[in-house]
Formats: structure tokens, C-alpha cells, sequence
DNA sequence: GGCCTGACTATGGATTACACAAGTCAGGTT
DNA sequence: AACCTGACTTGTGTAATCCATAGTCAGGCC
């Protein structure tokens, strides 16, 4: 047997049946699977908050842009804030709502795997600013222990 | 100014530049970034191993099964092992290389963001197999610090 | 009133992802 | 030799995603 997660349960003995919508994995890739979604993402992460920087830091057009982040809002990932810089009118930023900034581990766990693991092209260097460590994405419990792929146990639940 | 991560360096004067390739995270997205080859990674992790179990649980045809595997094992995520079953011939399996099995806090963390923020149709318990507490994906350093997303770091490398 | 800027919307076409159905192929069983 | 099974391949159609270009709209500024 090789290495795997413990999946207990209805989840163990369910055959060979797809799990569709009964997986949250697959609700939060409907929510966010896409390319540009994530990478909307990575650019609010990194600081932008207004329409223009986004879709021109992302490498998109302004149309799949606005359907995304539309996407992104409904999804309450984002919101829009009102906001006015100095002889400008009131317009509206991106920013992430306390469910997007739980998205955190997810956006930096794949910037993390494509540093590792396809170095080619130029990286990133994830630092921690309080003592310069390298930054990891880890996955423990919430008893602080360090949790390996063959402790972890899934079970079907509500 | 809103809570973000700390840009620094190159990335930081970049100006409303697209980084492309040139980002990490751009490249793990073309790798791994479509819903098949995540869900076959769920698959994988939860233990399933031969292609006919892998399209039938993921609920995908075998046509788009096959292209994704082996764009899988192409990227190094996968590999191919021998193996046989008595009275059966020798076939292969899909088993995670080391790089596959990195990518375990990416499919945990969106399985665990998916639990708490699209809980509607059902979800999973995640546990830790030692003391039975809730498995979670945290950002931290090689210090094993907790890192809070503004004590994140971040800058061109490479 | 007319200009300008940031934030979109609209239209058309290419590419990618996926579905459905059917066929192939290797090799072990009978 | 005929059959079966697991592992694919082939062929065709649809939908989602994305690109490129152009147009709209609101409101502050001149």
C-alpha cells in the first residue's frame, strides 16, 4: 500500500462513485478554479485593489477581469469599498473579506510549489519579516502538532 | 491602506506589469491549475490508484482522465509504477512522486477553505490521526513561527 | 458645455476543457 | 482460439474561458 490519507467511513466505502458537489473541494473550485481568479487573487494579496492595476497585473482583458471579479464578489471572496483619491470621484477597490484572506494558505501554497517545484523562469524569495525565514505552508492541527499525510483522517460529515 | 503581504524589490516598482511565466504560482497553474487534475489529486491522496477508479470517483470521461494523468506524470506529479494482481496481468498505477506529495497542503487547503466557507452540501471532517484535532493548512516559517499575512515577505528571486 | 480618466460593457473569434459514444489493445482465462 | 477486463484512444459536439477591439458611462476639471 503506498502512502495516502485515512479516509474513514461512508467517504471509504462509496466505491467508485464521483462526489460532485458533496465535496467542498469542488465548491471552492467552482468558486475560484480558474486561472484568472487565482491570480486576481495573488494580485489583491500583493497590495492592488483597483480595477485597472488588476487586470493589467494579471496579463487579462479587462472584460474577463470584470467577470471575474463580479465572480469574486459573489462568491464573498471580495468586496467593494468605496474609496476617493484627491480631485477624483468616488470609485469603488477590491479588497478581501475575511473569507478571501482565508484563502491565504491556498494562494501561497501554490506560489511555494512552483518555487520548488518548477524553479524555471525565476522565483520568489517568501520571507518572514519578524526573523527572515523562509515562509512554508504547513499542515498541522489545532493542537500545534505537525501533521504527515498518513495522520490525517477524512471523514464524510453533514 | 488595506492588510496585504509585503512586496519588496523588483516586484515591488513593477509598475501594472503582467509577471506571466515569470511567476511561480503562473507556472504551478498550468500544471496543475484545472479542475480534473486537482480532483484526480484528491483522488490520489485519498488512496485510489488505478485509472479506472481515478475517472469514475473524479465523475470525469476516461478521454479527459488520460490526457490530464498523463500531463500529470509529464509535470513530475505523478509517476507510473508496475503492479499485478493474482490470475491478472502486470498494469500500472499512478502513485504521487515527492513533488505530488507537496502539493498536499495546495488540496488540503482547498478541501479545509471549502468546509468552512461553501459548507452548503455537505462536508468532511478533518482530523488528526494522534489526538483528533482539527486538521488545518498554516502559513509559517522555517523557524516555526506563525506568519501573519503581513508579516509575509515577499520579493523577485532567481 | 466639453474633455478626461477610471471602470466597466459589448461583440466576435480562438482556444481549452469537457461530455458522449465507440473502438482498440494487451495479455491472462477458458 | 475465443473471450474478458482494465487501460486507454478516437471522433465529434458543446460549453467555458480567454483575447482583441471598440464603445459606454459617471462625474470631477477646465
Amino acid at each position: 500500500m503506498h502512502m495516502a490519507v485515512q479516509v474513514e467511513g461512508a467517504l471509504a466505502s462509496r466505491g467508485d462513485v464521483a462526489l460532485g458537489d458533496r465535496c467542498p473541494m469542488e465548491r471552492t473550485l467552482k468558486m475560484i478554479g480558474n486561472r484568472t481568479a487565482l491570480l486576481l487573487l495573488r494580485e489583491v494579496f500583493y497590495g492592488a485593489t483597483r480595477f485597472d492595476q488588476l487586470w493589467k497585473r494579471v496579463g487579462v482583458t479587462e472584460a474577463v477581469a470584470a467577470q471575474r471579479l463580479r465572480e469574486l464578489v459573489n462568491s464573498g471572496v471580495l468586496e467593494k469599498q468605496p474609496y476617493r483619491e484627491p480631485g477624483q470621484r468616488t470609485r469603488h477597490e477590491y479588497v478581501l473579506t475575511p473569507a478571501g484572506h482565508d484563502l491565504m494558505p491556498v494562494v501561497l501554497g501554490l506560489l511555494r510549489w512552483g518555487a520548488t517545484h518548477a524553479p524555471d523562469g525565476g522565483g520568489v524569495a517568501m520571507t518572514h519579516a519578524g526573523c527572515g525565514a523562509e515562509v512554508q505552508v504547513a499542515v498541522r492541527c489545532a493542537a500545534d502538532h505537525d501533521v504527515s499525510e498518513s495522520e490525517v483522517v477524512i471523514a464524510a460529515a453533514g
